[in-house]
DNA sequence: GCCAACGTTGGC
DNA sequence: GCCAACGTTGGC
């Protein structure tokens, strides 16, 4: 079982929409990055836990914890032409993309800030705070997952 | 809204 | 397969 951190703007889907369905699976959808579609397909795997970190946003940190319940499939948004995430090069022969189901597992007290992450020396290895990094799917140890926790 | 850094595309 | 141009990410 491997541990995880997923980015997202919390306009599209935030700590609270998981909150608000407890019970119901949320579809990460939209991922277009290949590294990333990489890591979902191939080691993303069921009842692993993610960090839902939110971005681009007022208050960006990691706000809460959801559980893979089921791991990678064919992101169905890519088909869709009236989503955002619609992608024309896709066909449902050889889908390009894929998505797994989320649930709710618990949202954080108070959310960890991401200028907290950068001063712990021990989360230096995050690929999140690495310069450049743009990875919207990364994976954290297990001494990582509990350094982050900590600084809750 | 700026912009640095990275990723993707497409002509050659 | 190089690389310039363009697009995207995401913190600030």
């Amino acid at each position: 079982m491997a541990n995880w951190l997923f980015k997202t703007e919390p306009d599209e889907c935030s700590i609270d929409d998981f909150a608000n369905a407890p019970d119901t699976p949320i579809v990460w959808e939209g991922v277009r990055n290949y590294q990333a579609r990489n890591m979902l397909r191939d080691q993303v795997q069921k009842d692993d836990l993610v960090l839902i970190y939110h971005s681009s946003c007022k208050l960006i940190g990691v706000a809460g914890i959801a559980r893979v319940v089921r791991p990678a499939y064919a992101d169905p948004s890519q088909f869709n032409t009236a989503s955002v995430y619609f992608d024309a090069k896709s066909s449902p022969d050889a889908p390009r993309w894929v998505a797994v189901d989320l649930v709710f597992v618990e949202k954080l007290p108070a959310l960890i800030p991401l200028d907290k992450i950068k001063s712990s020396a021990k989360l230096n290895g995050l690929p999140l705070v690495q310069k450049g990094s743009r990875l919207s799917v990364m994976p954290v140890t297990a001494a990582q997952w509990q350094h982050i926790l900590q600084l809750g």
